[in-house]
Parts: C-alpha cells; sequence; structure tokens
DNA sequence: ACCTGAACACCGTTCAAGT
DNA sequence: ACCTGAACACCGTTCAAGT
C-alpha cells in the first residue's frame, strides 16, 4: 500500500543528514562547497542534489530551519520570563543567529534574498506578535506597540552587532525602554 | 632615465581597458568571472591577475573608481544649481551607483566590504561636506547639520531604493527638507 | 617589464549504473 | 525509489615561455 507522500526511511534520514552537515559547513564557512557538504554528510553528490536541487534551495532550507527553531522558542520563554524578559532573550537570540547566517546571505542574488523574506517574514511577524500581546495583557508593554515597527528596528540592530564592539544590547535596551507604556498622568 | 614609477605604456592601458571591461561586465552580471573580463578586454587571465592580484581587488578597484567619479562631480553641481538642489542631484547619482553595484557587494566577504567602506567614506564625507557647506554659506541649509547623519541616512535611501517601487525620492525630498534653517521667530 | 595562454585544483551540477 | 560516484563545463589562479 504505497501512498503519495510515502518517503523511504533512509531518504528521510539522508535529507537530515545534508541538512545538519549544511548547518554546521556554513557556520564555519559560509562558502562551503555543495561537494564538501555531501562528503561530510556522508552521501554522494548526486543524492545532495536529489535533496535540494541547487546550492541557493540548500541555502534557503537552512534559514528556514533556523528560523523555525527561533520561532518555536517563544512559548518555553513566555512560560520562564516576564513578556518584556521573554521579547529581549528572544530578539538577542534572533540577532546572533542573522549575525551567524550573514555570511550565507552573500552567496545569494537578489532575488533568492527576497525569497529568503517572504518565507521567513510572516513567521517572525507572528512570534513578535505574540510577544507584545502577552505584555499588552500586564500592562507592560504600551497598547500601540506595532510588530512591523519593532522587526525594522531589529534590523538596524543586527548592523549594530557587526561593528567592532557589540552595541546591540545596548541599542535593544533603548527600543524596549520605548515599548513601555507612557507614566501615568 | 627609467624611474621609480614608470609604467609601460602598454601596462597601464592594459589596466584601464580590463577596468572598463570589469565595469560593463560587473554591471550586467554581478558574478561575471575574470576570464570572461580578461577576454572582453582582449587580454590573457595572467594580464589582469598581474593588474589586480585576486577577484576581490578588482572588485574593490571598479568601486574606487566609480565613488571617485560622483565625488568629482560636485564642483560642477554648485557651478550649475542652487546648494540643495546640488545637494539632491548629487544624492540621487550616489544612490542611482549603490544600487547598480549592489549585486557586487554579494560578492565580497565582510572583511573585503569593510575594505571599500573605509577606502570611499573619507571621500564622500569630504564631497558631503562642501556640499553642506555651500548651503550653509547661502544660509539655504541649517548650521548644524552634519555630513555623517546624512550619509548614514543615505544608507537607508538605498535601501528603500531596492523595493518594488522606488521611494527613494520621497524620502530624499524629506531628508533635504530636514536641513533648512529652522523659520525665524 | 610585461604579456600570453596552457594548465591546475576545485566548483556546481548531471547522469548512467547500481540496489 | 533512491543512492553512488565518475564525469562535464567552468571557476579563480599560476607559471613557464615568449617579446
Amino acid at each position: 500500500m504505497t501512498r503519495v507522500g510515502m518517503v523511504r526511511a533512509d531518504a528521510r534520514e539522508n535529507r537530515e543528514r545534508i541538512l545538519e552537515a549544511a548547518r554546521d559547513a556554513f557556520a564555519a564557512d559560509g562558502s562551503a562547497s555543495t561537494n564538501q557538504i555531501a562528503q561530510r554528510a556522508g552521501v554522494g553528490p548526486g543524492t545532495l542534489y536529489r535533496h535540494f536541487p541547487t546550492r541557493e534551495a540548500l541555502v534557503l532550507a537552512v534559514y528556514q530551519h533556523e528560523v523555525a527553531r527561533i520561532v518555536d522558542l517563544v512559548p518555553q520563554l513566555l512560560r520562564d520570563h516576564a513578556p518584556v524578559e521573554a521579547l529581549r532573550l528572544w530578539t538577542t537570540e534572533l540577532v546572533a543567529a542573522m549575525r551567524a547566517k550573514h555570511g550565507l546571505g552573500h552567496a545569494l542574488d537578489p532575488a533568492a534574498q527576497a525569497a529568503v523574506t517572504e518565507q521567513t517574514y510572516g513567521p517572525v511577524i507572528g512570534a513578535i506578535t505574540t510577544l507584545l500581546d502577552a505584555g499588552k495583557s500586564d500592562g507592560s508593554i504600551r497598547a500601540d506597540a506595532d510588530a512591523a515597527d519593532f522587526l525594522q528596528l531589529t534590523g538596524a540592530l543586527w548592523r549594530a552587532a557587526s561593528g567592532p564592539e557589540d552595541r546591540s544590547p545596548r541599542l535593544l535596551a533603548l527600543v524596549l525602554d520605548g515599548l513601555r507604556p507612557p507614566p501615568a498622568r
């Protein structure tokens, strides 16, 4: 009873091992070759190309995997911390990941970069919205705080993180202060 | 009487032709190969590498050439236009050039990108300072306008220019309005 | 001094042959 | 259905041989 969507176990395992090898290889060197990654994953180059039809597709998959991981952090953070602190920790994680993966971006032409943004924008906005809503509920974040605005500012953060000294924690603190409700009068 | 710094005429010509071929090739396709460029310039690959020891060095030279060209535009613009209009035209040119060369940036690792910035920052700040000073002299630009601030805002401009519709002219108009002196009271 | 172009090691990608 | 790995066209870069 073979069904559509049925995948052989070895194929699924190979896919996972290639993705993992790619993540490690890219972390060490953004310009790691597909053949190197295939070898590191213990598969032939043909197998890599069966799962990811171009180098770009592989890079994109690594990005999406990373974004999904960070988005999934939200519930745990909200369980363990107050909303503003959860938002601070989550944003720190996001900036660190963007910084680590930044070298990868250079391997992508503008079209591919647009694809990444499009694929990841929704989930990231969703995560920020959840975090902001938690703060709005308990009054620690002002009611008109906007997720898209916050993400825009986050873009400035990772540029600040790329300098000689990492000024991003200070900037992040500043932004978070700006989200606090105005003092009652 | 051979002197240090003496260069054979054919060498100088080759250098210029390679640079020109590289500029054209990169404009069409940021990932044009060095061998293609050498062929386009009518020289052997070895000649290209004699003048530019790595691909990166060639890309850097193209950038610097372009920035120098734009910086050199300033006197002409100030002769033909009022300071604020000169600044507007000059910035438009800079943003257009940055946009055209943006694909090139992707071919550079972060270290090389830092090198570009370092090499070009001084002259660009100089050009902006000249333009702002002209406006301060005739009272069309406020006295505390700062060249570094203006350049920072320009960075945001070429990001705005990369979107589906080019919002940069509107943003530039806004920034220029901000440079006007405060109304007398 | 400088130029040429064959050559090198390696790249992303393909595909015939296997299981 | 999926995997292997030799092979292809091309990349950035080098270097012996020419002028």
